[in-house]
RNA sequence: GCGCCCGUAGCUCAAUUUGGCAGAGCAGGGGACUCUUAAUCCCAAGGUUGAAGGUUCGAGUCCUUCCGGGCGCACCA
């Protein structure tokens, strides 16, 4: 066959590479044999996996008189003249095959030489154990399924490019085998949540995505627009008032698994678009919670790993309870060594900002100053998980306030490994209490806070109509599967992560 | 948003320190080879050094701008 000019090319494929154009060629030259390059089906029997498994006990030089039928993609060819190993890759895992002359006849073995590495092919032919122990299929047969024209990245080094790796995870996929091992940590264990959640009566639902007021958590939203409606709508940051909404609905205990959305910065432990779970429990408090999250956890952790304690980023992490439990004023009192609690007056708590190089902005009371404080001094320290109870109830506005302490919130934050991977608290359910708070957020909007918290008057209303008291729960999914992973970086966990369109 | 670093063949990397002919392995092409598995051996080929401009006799290398990316900080979960 001539090689193909410029004329022949396929507009798109002009300017790419010999190697690319050479394939186009091969694809050709198939089509000019009689063969369509691009099968419609297969039907394959067995899978790798499977053929592993069953022939364990061949012996070196031992062949089998089963005759598997295999589909896959060709990883790699070794060809010695009229034989020719090759590697298999299906979703299972890698096997070897043999095509030969003998096994072939001359013109089938012609064909099989004409195949590339990327290429899916089915292949039929008995099983066994190669001289050098190799458990091998003699292909007897294969059927080209689909032709690769473009080169897979070299099958030593692979794909280091960490750009290429996210702009072409499939790619990452074929060749870096912890990409999918990654992906299957993140399956289970939200699988393991499920089956945690569930078995416990909760129910999963499903709660809008594109919100007219943005609510639930600070943060800047992603703005979108409606054209029918001729209105703005916005991708939500957090599914926590729909949830509530649930719970006055007389749903007692609630949860969802979804994608949730904030307009901020990206960073190692942040994506633009996250999953959360976020769980409703009618009736619990927040002390409830804590320990409620440290069994979900322990199981849901042992079902993934098998046990408890791990190795992350190069040190031991044991998530076996009881966790450390602190309150965010002892642990801020340590760490500037001064005794802090609610009635340490706002002059002093600014001083001891100040002086951490922490600029207090205009509107940040003690509460917020304390917090700052704690995300600043405490938070990148702790290693072991943590319950750090009773947050500010400045920056907690959709808390109930501390029974015990107006000045703090029934919350706590779980923390591991220097980031916050839970979020929890006894729920505000005091529609009265809810406006004001609101309106305080809405008094921060007004000087100019983009984060501050929306007033949502439909939820007021909701409130109004009585919700149950409640605990509720927010854990971020991908930060647990990095720990699970010893992933350092978000996007190691995100299939797609989000970067920057191609220039 | 700010700071530091990076961008060389399809992939993984040299050459940058001190400006002086852009190189290797893998992949691809030709040849040899029926038990290899990073197969091996021989031969040939493969490049707008991210883009544009500048300095220079001469730039992958130095300077400026832009594009893309990584890391750190900030913001946040």
């Amino acid at each position: 066959m001539d090689a193909l000019d410029e004329r022949t090319i396929h507009p798109a494929f002009r300017g790419e590479s010999e190697l690319v154009i050479r394939r186009l060629e091969k694809l050709e030259e198939w089509r000019a044999k009689g063969i369509e390059p691009y099968a419609w089906r297969y039907p394959r029997r067995d899978v790798t996996e499977e053929i592993r498994r069953r022939f364990q006990y061949l012996e070196k030089g031992q062949e089998s008189d089963y005759v598997a039928s295999l589909a896959g993609r060709l990883m790699a060819l070794r060809r010695h003249g009229k034989a020719c190993f090759a590697d298999l890759l299906d979703g299972w895992g890698k096997l070897q095959l043999l095509a030969s002359v003998d096994s072939l006849g001359e013109t089938g073995y012609e064909l099989f030489q004409e195949l590339d590495v990327g290429d899916w092919i089915g292949v039929e032919g008995p099983v066994f154990r190669s001289r050098r122990g190799e458990l091998t299929v003699r292909v007897s047969e294969f059927k080209l399924l689909s032709k690769s024209i473009r080169p897979l990245p070299e099958k030593w080094h692979g794909l280091k490019d960490i750009e290429l790796r996210y702009r072409q995870r499939y790619l990452d996929l074929l060749v870096n085998p912890e990409v999918k091992q990654k992906l299957l940590v993140r399956a289970k264990t939200v699988k393991e949540i499920r089956r945690f959640l569930d078995q416990r009566g909760f129910l999963e639902v499903e709660t809008p995505m594109l919100h007219p007021i943005p609510g639930g958590a600070a943060a800047r939203p992603f703005v979108t627009y409606h054209q029918a409606l001729g209105e703005n709508l916005y991708l939500r940051i957090a599914p926590e008032l729909y949830l509530k909404r649930c719970l006055v609905g007389g749903l007692e205990k609630v949860y969802e698994i979804n994608r949730n959305f904030r307009n901020e910065g990206i960073s190692y432990k942040h994506n633009p678009e996250f999953t959360m779970l976020e769980f409703y429990w009618a009736y619990v408090d927040y002390l409830d919670l804590a320990a409620f999250l440290e069994e979900m956890l322990v199981e849901v952790v042992k079902g993934v790993k098998g046990n408890t304690s791990f190795t992350y980023q190069g040190s031991e992490l044991d998530l076996s309870p009881p966790w450390r439990r602190v309150t965010l004023l002892e642990a801020v009192s340590d760490a500037v060594g001064e005794e802090l609690d609610s009635t340490t007056p706002p002059v002093r708590w600014k001083e001891l900002a100040e002086k951490r190089g922490i600029t207090v902005e205009e509107g940040w009371g003690p509460g917020k100053i304390a917090t700052e404080l704690f995300e600043k001094l405490v938070e990148p320290e702790i290693w072991d998980p943590t319950l750090v109870m009773d947050y500010p109830r400045e920056v907690s506005p959709l808390a109930r306030a501390h029974r015990s302490d107006r000045f703090l919130a029934e919350r706590f934050e779980l923390i591991v490994a220097g980031r916050e991977i839970a979020n929890a608290f006894s729920e505000l359910i005091d529609p009265i209490d809810q406006r004001i708070r609101f309106e305080e957020q809405a008094r921060m909007r007004e000087r100019g806070d983009a984060e501050a918290h929306a007033v949502d008057y439909d939820f007021l209303r909701a409130l109004e109509y009585g919700m149950p008291p409640a605990g509720g729960l927010g854990l971020g999914i991908d930060r647990l599967v990095m720990l699970l992973t010893d992933s350092h970086s978000i996007r190691e966990v995100i299939l797609f992560p989000h970067l920057r369109p191609e220039g």
